[in-house]
DNA sequence: TATCTAATTGATACATGGTATCAATAAGAG
DNA sequence: CTCTTATTGATACCATGTATCAATTAGATA
């Protein structure tokens, strides 16, 4: 079973070496994605930053959103409510699963997906670079409180 | 290899047997989408119908692919352009590849897929009712053009 | 610690993608 | 052919996300 820790302190260490500034809005947004357990959209996370700090401004929740994608951070959820909810990545490729009844994440093993990359590439011709794949349904909790 | 043959005729009876009627826009939006070989938002689809009816206007086109999308006949492409395009469903289950390179679509075998979701069930506890693959790459001609 | 410079921020205006409304039109049942 | 109602087009609207730009602030340097 894959490590599921997520540590706040790697992500500033990753922007600060990537050349960006720590400031005190991306600290608050690191904090509240690493530590949600149901993905977050922007808007949320702007409603969220702005219990601890009012004047936080929402262009910058957007950009500092399009960030921590862009470094990888984060990963967009292609769910049933949309596209625009985010979720901490793991250091790991791994699948995202999506609880349709209590919304909550879990990720489970990826070596499945490389196989079936690897055999959809021998079978098609075809040179797969990336992958996306979502699984949706009912979580082992949820099916016991049924 | 699953077939790929998308009949127009087929749709137009599938609204009708839904109890909608087979209006003209309708007709002209589900020749569109049948035979684009790449996903179309429905400002693209929008655009098309006007060539061959000008008067056409764009919320009836949002609503017709609400339509085709809900009875199952085209489905999203969660692409890297956006999340707003649709292809043709085809029969079977199938897994999309999308082109990096030319944009075009191709839908391959999968069985794997299922194989991945029977594993992910066994594996994890979570009873798995909905999946969301997309391949992303260099499709066969591509690469030999590159 | 004080100073400096550029990255970052917040406010605002704007762009895009999609939806609600409603009178006019047209599909298709009788 | 008539009638009912689904569908349409025009318009206004909304939600999500982006560009602009002066003000702020991180953090390097003196």
């Amino acid at each position: 079973m894959p490590s599921k820790t997520i540590n706040p302190e790697d992500w500033l260490a990753a922007l600060d070496e990537s050349g960006f500034r720590v400031t005190t809005v991306q600290e608050i947004l690191i904090d509240i994605f690493a530590h949600s357990e149901y993905p977050l959209s922007a808007e949320q996370a702007w409603d969220m930053a702005r219990q601890s700090r009012p004047k936080t401004g929402r262009a910058t929740v957007y950009r500092t959103v399009e960030k921590l994608e862009n470094l990888g951070l984060i990963r967009r959820v292609h769910g049933y409510q949309g596209c625009s909810c985010f979720v901490p990545t793991l250091p790991e490729l791994m699948m995202l699963f999506i609880c349709l009844t209590c919304g909550r994440t879990d990720y489970l093993d990826s070596q499945p997906l490389e196989n079936l990359i690897q055999h959809s590439e021998d079978a098609s011709g075809h040179h797969i670079t990336e992958s996306r794949l979502q699984l949706f349904g009912a979580c082992a909790d949820c099916q016991q409180n049924a």
